[in-house]
DNA sequence: TTGTATGCGTTATCAC
DNA sequence: GTGATAACGCATACAA
């Protein structure tokens, strides 16, 4: 139940009559930046009858005066996906020490959704988006960015327009867990690919392609996933299996779809990392826990967060300054689910 | 980059122009409440003007306008923590098909951080609050509803106040979990609490409390733990093991904190569930997969936030309503962590 | 240092 | 059915 006696909002005027003074005057002294032309006796004396009245600035009223928001958009697909929380913090951690106030939308990965979203976030005038669903086909983005949206995207490099991005170093992490299955003795190494309709899934599934072509092993074991899913690596698998089981090691297109193998290999009496290993991506949490504990790469995401958040506030303080892209590095991180293939015959010196 | 020639942003007064009509005419044209006082044909005309132009209208003057925001700030601890997101989307999938949109703000349950995000949301002139942070003492909660802020709380109940509140059933929870065990054959249970400083820890341990002694089964066996972590859980487990053996089952305080049992049992090579069973609360995802799959409480997280809002929205309906609370069933999910203890001398019939 | 006046974009209340 | 006008609460250019 709300207070029987509902009091009524203070505004500025009632804080300028509490204190004896004009609302420009008040105005001056509430404001950090405007107070220093305000007698110290005087502004003093406002802020206390703003406290006393338990005053809070009316933003709408501020931002329609001042045409700023102090607050941007940040996109996402799914909450909860573990991916998304760190970001979300890391955003957060850098947006808010410089008075910025962030909104958080989920548009699961549907188009109308998302265009819906982004209008609500326009009309609530925020000052910039971050961008960090990954579909790659993305009309929307062009559009905003004609119309001078300032945004910054996370985990996906747009090609044609120029618009800044921080990813995770996907290939570098995919190259890094081929190489540590070479180095154990794999030869015969599968991918699970996310869907290559996602810019991470198209990255991943390139950089496998390159790694294992440059080790000289063989590029044809790769299987499409429909979704980034548990569900859709298990089935990836089945198919794979269905196809042949002439291979070692799986390398898969994020930590969910590894679980999917982890699935179909309790199905089938297939033990990890003995018959075969399999490497995930991301490093969600509590993967330590697992049985086994799985190897995967570990991507930054608060930093990408926080990164994001630095180039957006510098795309909105020099709107003219090229755009930049930062990559950063990812890192394998290993755990029990990679090991020697049980019947390797090592490499003759 | 952004745009070299930044569009600006078309206002109402845009609109109307293009359609040649005047901006009240225009207005209420594009509000579907007042599209009906208007000649279906400048309905149309002013409509197709909005979208040629990209229109959005502009938040902040209307909410100055309407003296509404059409917002709801949801307040919570941290969004890294796996049990709020199902709680977000929840309140989100609610609140948005009535019109609303959410805001979301984590606390790190820091007492002035919190203080500081909630006024923040207040000077966004939001319509009412969500908190669902567990700290017990709560001088803030008093004073917001002094001022008739209208607000829900999510897992915690304040005795004084009348306040709506929806939480899980943690008791039934517990007492389910403590007869699962009971029924194994276990009679030294012991119980790792959260921080008594939190409701949740306070409602959980004394359901413990209550539980053991309605089956006649000691109730010495509890430690409470400093935060709700798989560290502060190891730490509580190495304090009981230091002080006693003679226990077979623990009850958890949550599902990190029977990790950290986990990670003693690994260090003193305990065998889980051979040697002692445990239990967790919550349900976190991926709790299937651990090592043993480990036996939980299910908490009804998405439903709690759905819930929530729904009680939110009839107090902004109806603000004279008496407050009700809402319990929502927990359920326990057995896996592999539980098991009759190894030596148990089973009742004589 | 303080007060006066104005307008941000929208909607509600008038009058026509 | 449509137009004119005012006002929401605040910040700022200008005057004093």
């Amino acid at each position: 139940m709300t207070h029987p006696n509902p009091v009524p909002v203070p505004t500025l005027r009632d804080v300028a009559e509490a204190a004896g003074v004009h609302t420009a005057t008040a105005s001056r002294a509430l404001n950090p930046k405007t107070r220093q032309q305000i007698s110290a006796e005087t502004a003093r004396r406002v802020m206390r009858a703003a406290q006393a009245l338990g005053y809070q600035p009316n933003s709408a009223a501020r931002s329609l005066k001042t045409a700023r928001s102090s607050t941007v958009g940040l996109v996402i697909p799914d909450l909860t996906n573990p991916l998304f929380p760190p970001i979300v913090r890391g955003v957060e951690s850098v947006l808010e020490s410089d008075g910025y106030n962030v909104w958080i939308v989920n548009t699961d990965n549907d188009e109308e959704r998302e265009r819906a979203k982004i209008e609500s976030l326009r009309s609530r005038q925020v000052e910039g988006l971050i961008i960090a669903t990954a579909r790659l086909e993305h009309p929307l983005l062009g559009q905003l960015h004609e119309q001078g949206v300032t945004m910054v995207l996370i985990n996906r490099q747009v090609d044609n327009l120029r618009i800044p991005a921080v990813t995770g170093d996907d290939a570098t992490g995919v190259a890094a867990a081929v190489r540590h299955l070479a180095d154990l003795g794999h030869t015969r190494i599968a991918h699970l690919s996310g869907p290559l309709s996602t810019s991470t899934g198209r990255v991943r599934s390139r950089a496998f392609r390159h790694a294992v072509r440059d080790l000289g092993l063989p590029g044809d074991l790769m299987v499409e996933c429909g979704h980034w899913s548990e569900a859709d690596g298990a089935a990836a698998m089945r198919a794979l299996l269905a196809r042949t089981t002439d291979f070692t090691a799986v390398v898969a297109g994020n930590d969910p779809i590894a679980l999917g193998c982890y699935d179909v290999f309790a199905e089938r009496g297939l033990s990890c990392p003995h018959d075969v290993s399999v490497i995930g991506f991301n490093d969600m949490p509590f993967l330590d826990k697992l049985r086994p504990p799985l190897t995967t790469v570990a991507v930054p995401h608060h930093e990408l967060g926080a990164e994001a958040a630095r180039m957006l506030l510098n795309c909105i303080d020099e709107p003219d300054r090229a755009a930049r892209s930062v990559l950063l590095p990812a890192s394998l991180v290993v755990r029990g689910s990679t090991a020697a293939p049980r019947a390797t015959v090592l490499p003759e010196p």
